[in-house]
DNA sequence: ATGTATGCAAAACATTTGCACCTGG
DNA sequence: CCAGGTGCAAATGTTTTGCATACAT
């Protein structure tokens, strides 16, 4: 039952922001764009405002059950939160996005961070470079 | 002289690039925006255009001169390249921006893409967190 | 000369916002 | 009923582009 992901969050329980749920919950693709989620609204007949979209992931977003990715070339991907931290390797030539966690990493980020004087909010960290498939493609 | 480095570079030695290059060699904040370049042309005196300093800049990102950070929150920010790579810490607060390197993480990154079979072209680490000054600040 | 580079204004793009209307609790 | 949510269109902010003019070689 999603609504009660949505009132747990605070948010009130609105067709947009269950419907938007339900696409990121899903959608095969794991990583959307507010276009992608918007298209994939149409698709399923809903009548949603792209404006609308973008309200409710950035509302999503505050309420962590959603993450935003900055990734490089303008729009913004969505993520649906399962807990895990993981970062990013995407593929520059296929724009797939695989997923991994490395606990080295992460514990040289905190050191780096505590050497320079940081209180550490968040990291970013993504790796681009051509996939396995891609690779095989190019010849 | 300057003038070597865009002809190597093999661009058209003119006046707009030599003023951009300028301000980024002589500039005390290695880390600016298009808008910071141009603003600075402006103090200086020199009437050069907005889109020619995207464009100067893009050319530069080309010739392996800049390099451009993509960094939350709209703005693109462009650095020279000074021939070593580093990482970015930057602080959420004051967005002062520091560099380091971290071969541990470098290593690491390289041995994930291995892992999952993609050829790595490069990646982007970026460390958020509120600097030294600014925790002072806020008490 | 002549192929590029520049400046300006307009376009493009992703995202945000103002406001009148609608809806969930 | 009423605070909050939504749709639409218009605004925003950054970056790009078309085109006529100016410049480097």
């Amino acid at each position: 039952m999603e609504s009660q992901d949505l009132r747990k969050a605070g948010l009130k329980v609105t067709l947009p922001r269950l419907k938007v749920l339900e696409i990121l919950e899903q959608t095969a693709q794991r990583h959307m764009s507010a276009e992608d989620v918007y298209k994939a609204l149409l698709e399923m007949g809903e009548e949603i405002g792209l404006a609308t979209v973008y309200r409710v992931l950035t509302q999503f977003e505050g309420a962590g059950l959603v993450s935003r990715l900055s990734i490089e070339g303008g729009h913004a991907v969505f993520e649906l939160v399962d807990g895990s931290h993981h970062d990013h390797l995407l593929c520059v030539s296929c724009n797939r996005i695989e997923e991994f966690v490395d606990e080295v990493i992460e514990e040289r980020q905190r050191v780096i961070a505590a050497e320079k004087g940081f209180e550490m909010t968040e990291h970013s960290l993504y790796i681009y470079g051509i996939c396995k498939e891609c690779q095989k493609k190019a010849g």
